[in-house]
RNA sequence: GGGAGCAUAGCUCAGCUGGGAGAGCAUCUGCCUUACAAGCAGGGGGUCAUAGGUUCGAGCCCUAUUGUUCCCACCA
């Protein structure tokens, strides 16, 4: 099969995805004669397209499983998609409001006709996204958070959890997205720093003169004020404690407190208490006993019990109540205050701490363990340094609250019973009452926590609660690949739900990325319109490409830029393999390629393997590390410099010569090293090295299914290696003789060479003459035998000599040699200053002391040789 | 308030257990050499943030400082 003149992804893109897709070569088998390898994806929520973030994470993925599954694992990428309950129904919400539609319109069944209507629709869009950036996942284990399956798990483990008392419901201070109408997770609430201001309220003593002033910044609030307090060291108001204060406007009488938590510094040092308003007047509450008086909605309006502010926005009746204080006097002063203020990570609307009866998962029995495993590497975090951040936040957990008052999710299976009030927990639907047989019966309206189904994604997507043979094989999974801004959301809690429920692990290691940033280091996004589409880069330029510019020299853990710069760079690389890989075949046509045992390999072909060789094990080792960035940077040199700047430039010499049994040799290594090279880069780029292999001779199957390069102990080809690299000096050196005296590179020039080594440089000299414009190649034994001034250069292993006639610029010479008798005198100094440190002849390793020596004669001579050669030039 | 990261060439970043500062891009010079001008060859460019310390020897280890990015906490 012939080659394209030029690189061109999107004529072959789809067609291999499909070829692979169909004949099952994605799909992991349960095989006894093989280690699983298992990778579950972060799943993509359905509401969106890729983004940035998900092609790199999927990139990463598929570039470890590709790997994996070529070294000969049983590898498993485990696909699906995430229901995103809260993110998922806002937008349909958005939707539905274009259309003049409300949740009340349509109610709960209307809805979530919708809702799946959407998963379909958008769910879908997001797998054909993951296809084209040519993820090898397996679809027949495709999952989603709702299916039957994953349903199942939450069902089990909800239940579980409750009969181990470990899930309780009460009546707790809770995060409030006025806008979602649901309450949130802690993990959910985005801190946005505001200005806003502090206003000092008087609230005048009962029974006596005089006022408490207290600061707020949220003086609606005051309606649900159940007491003031102030430091029980405080010695302003110590007199204080134990009396009555008028809470104005309400004209209520509250008590003044004694507590811990108020700061003397603050504001007054006086603290209005307002239990169902604030997480820590809360817990003040709950010390001192104090009511519970809630005074906003659901929606964000006042309530009725605040009299004629009822139904206010809350904003607005802030407004309002500050006027009404102003004007009876009540009001102190005004000051700017700047602080954090929640926000729903999904709305962004400002939330509100509210009272409320939800659903609870107790969290500390869950973390103590969950420490552990990453405590003692049973987990481990790459970078290592996020097991810190997952330290900080598993050591400071409180309560989970995992109740939405949403529609879109798992459903809690909790059940009333409307005649008697029991409650019954149960995995199965209840019909009837346990306790009075009544049949009228009401399931929880809420629904679970989006993330209360991801944490059991390990495990409910390979069959838990049963015992699947999946589940036996790939249980617990290799790495988790995801980025370090959900490792509470999800990381975490896949730990302890693993832990807690499997009895084990989820996953060995977690694969920590960072943020792809824009060009200017900025977050992308939609706000910013600085987002880039990886969908338009892949139809632009290719998947590979995308891929390979999200990979190359990018390090674990820290974010990236991404930038056009980048992918030109990546286009120029997937541009270099087709054109390299196209003079192979070309040369390759009609020859006879043979087994590389079989080839009479010369000092050029056993350099290329040597250097292959190295360039296998070095790649191998970082794989293995997770290192890809590393990986595919030394590929990429290997590749350009070695392969395409050397071997390829040294077989043409060859390959166009008359030798036809040299000729045969060479071309087949040429074969091999690119059959090689083309497997090392299919992890990264699998669309453009699968196209090529099919071109390639002798080839059955397909690239994805290769066997992963190895070592080879028998390319041990030191001496042949040395050889070519002294060629290579050779010819550097020539052609910046040419370059630095003006002389054009392809004037040609005679060579004269002093060398010990002279019989294996003669044997190599055609690569001198091709490479560097040389017509002949002569041995001297002294520079005196040469009849004319030349310029000489004193390499390892051999002085050489080029006549200066043949060349033009006498002045350009003497510049050069003045600058490099410089360079090669800093050389002496350097290294005589080392050996003249009795430190460093003491303690220094010897073999280091030896090398230092040498070098310095070494360059000793260097500078008497350029020292003559000055003189001559100048005479 | 607590914690983490980063600071190396004009830009983006590598730099292993401490032993002669690297890549890509940009720039300059010369080349359309029959795989590739999406290319080839050659060059210039760095007080490794600052100040101390450990060491025979520090970009790398320790301490402090400065700048910068981020995470957590949320004192009304």
């Amino acid at each position: 099969m012939e080659m394209e003149k030029t690189y061109n992804p999107s004529s072959f893109e789809k067609e291999i995805y499909e070829e692979w897709e169909s004949k099952g070569y994605f799909r992991a088998e349960v095989d006894a004669n093989k280690l699983p390898f298992t990778i579950v994806i972060p799943p993509p929520n359905i509401t969106g397209q890729l983004h940035m973030g998900h092609a790199l994470d999927e990139t990463l993925q598929d570039t470890l499983i590709r790997f994996k599954r070529m070294q000969g694992y049983s590898a498993l990428w485990l696909p699906g998609t995430d229901h995103a309950s809260i993110a998922t129904e806002v937008k349909i919400v958005e939707q539905m409001q274009k259309e003049g539609l409300t949740k009340k319109d349509i109610g709960r069944e209307g809805f979530l006709e919708r809702a799946w209507a959407w998963k379909e629709k958008y769910g879908g869009r997001i797998i054909e996204q993951l296809k084209t950036l040519g993820s090898s996942c397996d679809w027949s284990r495709l999952a989603f958070t709702m299916d039957e399956k994953c349903s199942k798990a939450v069902k089990e483990v909800f239940v579980n959890l409750y009969e181990k008392g470990l899930i309780y419901r009460g009546d707790r201070i809770i995060n409030w997205c006025p806008d979602c109408k649901t309450a949130l997770s802690d993990a959910e609430v985005d801190y946005v720093e505001e200005d806003s201001s502090l206003w000092y309220i008087k609230y005048p003593v009962k029974d006596g003169d005089g006022y408490l002033t207290v600061a707020t910044s949220r003086p609606e609030t005051m309606f649900g004020d159940t007491a003031v307090a102030v430091n029980p060291r405080d010695e302003r108001y110590a007199n204080l404690i134990g009396k009555t204060l008028i809470l104005p406007i309400v004209n209520k009488e509250i008590p003044v407190i004694s507590d811990e938590y108020v700061e003397l510094e603050f504001g007054t040092g006086a603290v209005k208490i307002t239990p169902a308003h604030d997480p820590n007047d809360f817990e003040v509450g709950l010390r001192h006993n104090l009511p519970v008086i809630k005074v906003i909605n659901d929606d964000g309006t006042m309530n009725d019990y605040t009299g004629k502010f009822n139904g206010l926005d809350a904003l607005a009746c802030r407004e309002k109540v500050v006027e009404e204080l102003k004007l009876i006097g009540a009001l102190d002063k005004i000051e700017p205050l700047h602080h954090n203020v929640g926000h729903c990570y999904r709305c962004k609307h400002t939330v509100e701490p509210i009272v409320s009866k939800q659903w609870f998962v107790k969290m500390q029995p869950l973390a103590d363990p969950a420490i552990k495993v990453v405590r003692n590497k049973s987990v481990k975090f790459i970078p290592d340094r996020f097991s810190k951040i997952y330290f900080n936040w598993m050591e400071n957990i409180k309560d989970w609250c995992i109740s939405r008052q949403l529609w879109w999710g798992h459903r809690i299976p909790a059940y009333y019973c409307q005649d008697c009030g029991e409650m019954i927990i149960s995995k199965e639907e209840v019909k009837v009452c346990t306790k009075c047989a009544s049949k009228n019966i009401k399931q929880d309206e809420d629904v679970l926590d989006t993330w209360f189904s991801s944490a059991l994604w390990p495990f409910s997507t390979l069959g838990y609660p049963e015992i699947t043979e999946d589940l036996k094989y790939f249980y617990p999974t290799d790495v988790l690949v995801t980025g370090y801004d959900i490792i509470f959301f999800w990381v975490a809690r896949m730990i302890f739900s693993g832990l807690e429920h499997m009895n084990r692990i989820p996953f060995k290691e977690v694969l920590i990325h960072g943020l792809v940033r824009d060009a200017e280091g900025r977050k992308m996004s939609k706000s910013l319109g600085n987002g880039i589409d990886p969908t338009e880069i892949i139809a632009k330029y290719g998947a590979d490409t995308l891929r390979f510019s999200l990979i190359n020299g990018v390090a674990a853990g820290s974010d990236m830029r991404f930038s056009d710069e980048k992918v030109e760079g990546a286009k120029n690389f997937m541009n270099k393999v087709w054109n390299a890989s196209r003079f192979v075949l070309l040369n390759a046509e009609d020859k006879n390629i043979r087994d590389i045992k079989d080839c009479k390999l010369d000092s050029a072909d056993k350099w290329i393997l040597l250097k292959l060789n190295k360039i296998i094990k070095d790649v191998t080792i970082n794989m293995e590390k997770y290192e890809m960035g590393v990986a595919l940077a030394n590929l990429y040199d290997f590749v350009w410099n070695d392969f395409c700047d050397w071997y390829i430039e040294l077989t043409k010499p060859v390959l166009y010569g008359e030798d036809n049994n040299k000729r045969e040799s060479t071309i087949s290594v040429l074969v091999y090293v690119l059959g090689e090279i083309l497997k090392l880069l299919h992890p990264f780029i699998p669309f453009v090295t699968e196209k090529i292999y099919k071109s390639m001779p002798n080839v059955k199957e397909p690239l994805m299914l290769a066997c992963y390069p190895r070592y080879n102990t028998k390319f041990n080809y030191t001496a042949s290696f040395n050889e070519i690299e002294l060629i290579k000096e050779i010819i550097k050196c020539i052609r910046n003789i040419k370059a630095k005296t003006g002389a054009a590179p392809s004037k040609k020039v005679n060579l004269y060479v002093k060398s010990e080594k002279f019989r294996v440089i003669n044997k190599n000299s055609v690569y001198i003459c091709k490479l560097a414009g040389v017509d002949n190649v002569y041995s001297v034994k002294d520079k005196a035998e040469i009849n004319e001034k030349v310029i000489s250069q004193v390499l390892d292993g051999a002085e050489i000599f080029v006549p200066l006639g043949e060349l033009v610029d006498f002045e350009q010479e003497l510049i050069r040699l003045k600058k490099e008798l410089l360079t090669a005198e800093n050389e002496v100094k350097r290294a005589s200053g080392k050996l003249s440190n009795s430190g460093f002849l003491e303690k220094a390793p010897k073999a280091l002391v030896d090398a230092e020596r040498e070098k310095r004669d070494k360059y000793l001579t260097i500078v008497e040789k350029i020292k003559n050669q000055i003189k001559e030039l100048e005479n």
